[in-house]
DNA sequence: AGTATCGATTTGTCATACATCTTCAGACCT
DNA sequence: AGGTCTGAAGATGTATGACAAATCGATACT
């Protein structure tokens, strides 16, 4: 992966062998850092500096005064498109743009593909959100957490992963119109409506709701800025 | 960003602000590890442990001897979606889904969009290909420059963050019908019809032979699984 | 002029000691 | 008996000092 002549990558590189050949799970506890210098022979400094590469990259996860542990999602990291770097005034319409093209299809995808606990996990983040926008809370985090469950019922791997990426990123540099009353009713209108639509199990007009869903949010935005 | 009352990630985000801040920019070098123990007053050890998390994010780069720099693409991991973890069959179709839903619409945004030095850049990342497959050598990454040289042409940083990683996790685990010789020769010509159009400038039919090289690669995908 | 070596700079690794957090068992109090 | 406090044990976090190894340039030698 990296040069392999620096002890604490290599060491790193093992562990991460380790948990692909299914020596560890997702969840389990590794062995505490003195035992580990004593399996692989090198110092405990080194053993610590392999861990922190692993846990930057979401791999292991570490609990202070407790063990180091296998992460559930290994290997997602936290801003894995760099985000925080692009200032740009173009990444928000950018993230619209993607997000115009993945999703509409991914809501017809999950009414082909989801089963029932994906449409319930849908149903239930729907309700989520309305309850958010009722009580005048934001309602952001369970946005994305809607989204993200349609995501899922499209049982594609890859979107699953991207389409919160691309929301929160939205998030992150868009908390303008999100918080305006009358769009939230609006938005709680149109997730209703995709709602409806997977539950008759209509591809088609489900994924055309999701469209005019991101399509308004477009409108909010470029209207505000 | 993590658990604050832990003092190398503190050091980490401090440095990573900077790096925001403008105070550095890529490929600046950063002072060596002993004058920053005296500037943030804390152990080299912990120095240490916070650059090596920056290191991971590819924030910063090591070069041992020499010292610590900020990365060109800061931000931008190796493997930002952990498909190194994903052990699912699907996970090539999902891929090939995936850049079905952004590719074409990317080619047309590029003819669109694009200025005379991206498709300078198209231009000769396509005669790389060209010149790989003509001489019987393996074209995968000339393959993903090309797409990839596209995808700068669409001006749309996302795209051009995600169009390399797709591409990159189907070469992970799809080796078998690239190196098919009479697959690359239809590749080539596939390519090449993409190239005319975007030289007419005509955005839809660009598009349309996109879309309709990546169906190409979907089918012998299949095919041969 | 070329090259070989040495030394300064900087990161890599090791070793040890102590600090802090987490958990839990056992003493202690009521 | 039940709750609370304390402290020990186990684990990670931080500090310090020493030496190893890589890099690069200057210096000396041929």
């Amino acid at each position: 992966m990296y040069d392999k002549s620096i002890l604490s990558q290599r060491v790193a590189e093992n562990i991460k062998q380790m948990i692909l050949d299914k020596d560890y799970h997702p969840g389990d506890k590794l062995p505490n850092e003195i035992e580990m210098t004593q399996m692989v022979n090198v110092s405990r400094s080194t053993i610590r500096e392999a861990i922190k590469i692993l846990v930057s990259t979401n791999i292991l996860e570490v609990r202070r005064g407790k063990g180091t542990y296998v992460s559930e999602k290994p290997g997602l990291t936290k801003d894995p498109l760099g985000m925080d770097f692009i200032n740009e005034d173009r990444l928000l319409m950018d993230l619209f743009e993607i997000r115009l093209l993945l999703e509409p299809e991914m809501t017809k995808l999950a009414v082909e593909r989801g089963v029932q606990s994906d449409f319930d996990k849908i149903f239930e983040t729907y309700e989520r959100v309305a309850e958010q926008i009722k009580s005048g809370k934001n309602h952001t985090e369970a946005d994305i957490a809607f989204h993200t469950a349609i995501a899922d019922a499209s049982h594609n791997i890859i979107m699953n992963r991207i389409v919160p990426l691309i929301n929160e990123g939205i998030v992150g540099g868009y908390l303008k119109t999100k918080d305006n009353p009358e769009s939230a009713e609006e938005v709680l209108r149109q997730h209703e409506s995709i709602v409806e639509f997977i539950k008759k199990r209509e591809p088609q007009k489900a994924k055309k709701a999701m469209q005019d869903h991101i399509l308004y949010g477009l409108q909010g935005f470029k209207r505000y800025n």
